[in-house]
DNA sequence: CTGTTAGCGCATTCAC
DNA sequence: GTGAATGCGCTAACAG
């Protein structure tokens, strides 16, 4: 049972194969009754092109390729899967396909990236987490490859280079939002649970928090170094950490967090201080934080997506186009501000036990 | 900058063409003299097939297909992300690739399915999620369209229907392994926290916690009754059902659960009411499980995937077999206990909280 | 507006 | 062992 071809619809609707090609590609340039008469054939035979041969032809993929991260670290671990979805579903919609691709370090990636290219697999690549003196977008410019980065390119002066595509979330304004919730609402010690600097990710985050602590409150470096916790990216550690800070002088009245697992350590060091009462906002919005009633700053990651493919495909293609071709070559994402009412969720709170929970809204 | 051809080869290497694909496909065949001429223009031009074109050749695309979840399910929702990595991997050492497609419901995948056969973009796929009346493995058939499901066909009599390939994880064996476990450390009146019946995997797993409890303690089917909670898979509802079976006439002495989700809600229901020393298992053994010291089951999904792609390709193969081809058609996988100890975390235990933290081993 | 010509890069016959 | 044809299915360029 072959599948038909072109030839098979051109025979069935009595003209050549390249009209048959017209009516598929460039359907304006077809006589209406041929065309009509072609689309019959077509719907009849149930023809559909081979992606294959249409890509030897035309000498591009139409397929973009991603890294499906080794491990990721615990609880965010959701983050690259939804924004996996986003992307995915949008592409689908801009005609082209994702193909995933794994590697351990950055030097595999290089080396499964170029494998990828030079088979012609790939037309253009999607890098996530960049880091400090990152390797792959320097040598993805000099090889020439077409790719865009879910991170921004860290450390380095070329923020604004047009070779440089990329896409991100603003980490520091979606904290600066929430440390501005919490002293609206009347805090005015709210600590900031980071991650051991130099982070590129979380410095940018704290900045936000820093931002508003000084604005609102005109606190000086020192006061803001009192309010500042630095604990690695684990839910006991930062257990630990956050345990010490509530049992010492200063007690803070609120608590913004570099990621949701630090904010699930604030949070049960909170209640088991009998402090459950202290706001705490984490980071990423996970489904950990949605369960537990945590209120968190969402990356939007269908945005994320759509402005990785607008660089890469320009605001409608459905091609590869140059780094030049492009007026911005980045795009910075506002991320959402999640508030959940710690009495969404009954935990550590038995009078409410035998009632009814309130749904996630999520 | 053109990439190098099999063309470019030859004539570097001076030989012909066809030598070049010798070389590469058939290196037996060729004099060991002028194959490593060969292998030394290949080198020194940095070629590499171009896969459009094999694929235009071969008929085939050495690609499988796999569709992203619409629904985040929740605290499990890394399973997927898992075991998309694990299949990625092994895919790609056999020289297959994985692409992504997404549908939002089995009418919309099939669709899906459709259009990626008829382009001739993926020889076979990869299903998730089978679920009862699943319209999917039907029409797949039908349509000869090589395929394996990650997951049981439920509710059919076909679980040994050779054109249906499957592997699945023992879901009742894991949580027996659980059962007996606490059974052995003691407890006796071990209580399960399932999902409301009929699901498929839940009931499945349900059996393996009954199966564990007549053989050992000679319980019936009141007395399993009495200590069975169903509620639905959500953090929020699973501590209030599972508050209120702590508050009741039998005060369980262990609990398994369908899912790290109702663990979660096991553990807050049971931290709350003083009773962190019942030990609690989940299933799935997802980072906020290994976040929180939780014990759960974990599905092996490195061997999920090796069992998918043996299936689908054989045991060395690198390209799809027809599903007669296997004296199997499916697999199933017993899936591992994690043991993990409640002072593992300081959670809800202020006496360790200056302590440190021991390590999660993961 | 339609049909003709000519490959895209590769692998599978066959001869030699 | 090696090399010469042939065509996978499609579309870009050019004639008509």
């Amino acid at each position: 049972m072959r599948l038909p071809t072109v030839e098979d619809v051109a025979r069935t609707a009595r003209v050549s194969r390249q009209t048959v090609s017209n009516v598929i590609n460039t359907p304006a340039r077809v006589k209406p009754a041929t065309l009509l008469r072609v689309q019959a054939a077509i719907r009849e035979l149930d023809y559909r092109p081979n992606q294959s041969a249409r890509r030897l032809r035309q000498q591009k993929s139409a397929t973009i390729g991603i890294r499906l991260d080794p491990q990721l670290n615990g609880i965010s671990g959701a983050v690259l899967d939804r924004f996996l979805h986003s992307l995915t579903e949008q592409a689908t919609e801009r005609g082209l396909r994702v193909l995933l691709f794994t590697a351990a370090t950055p030097t595999e990636e290089i080396d499964q990236i170029r494998a990828l290219r030079d088979g012609a697999d790939v037309d253009a690549f999607v890098l996530t987490a960049t880091f400090d003196h990152d390797p792959r977008p320097e040598w993805l410019i000099e090889q020439k490859i077409p790719f865009v980065t879910f991170g921004r390119p860290w450390g380095i002066d070329d923020l604004n280079d047009p070779q440089h595509r990329w896409v991100d979330v603003d980490g520091r304004r979606g904290v600066y939002a929430a440390t501005l919730s919490l002293l609206d609402a009347g805090a005015e010690r709210v600590a900031w649970i980071g991650w051991p600097p130099p982070t590129a990710t979380g410095d940018d985050r704290r900045s936000g928090w820093e931002d508003a602590m000084r604005e609102r409150l005109g606190l000086g470096d020192a006061e803001l170094a009192s309010l500042c916790t630095e604990v690695v990216d684990d839910v006991a550690e930062a257990t630990n950490a956050v345990a010490n800070v509530l049992a010492g002088a200063v007690l803070p009245d609120g608590m913004v967090c570099a990621s949701d697992t630090l904010a699930l350590g604030a949070l049960i060091a909170a209640s088991t201080a009998g402090r459950r009462d202290i706001p705490i906002i984490g980071f990423d919005d996970t489904p950990v934080a949605a369960a537990l009633g945590i209120s968190s700053v969402e990356q939007r990651l269908d945005q994320v997506a759509a402005g990785a493919l607008a660089l890469l495909l320009g605001p409608v293609g459905d091609s590869v186009v140059a780094s030049g071709a492009l007026d911005v070559a980045h795009r910075l994402i506002e991320p959402a501000l999640v508030l959940r009412r710690p009495q969404d969720l009954p935990m550590f709170n038995p009078s409410r036990i035998d009632g009814t929970a309130a749904a996630d809204k999520h």
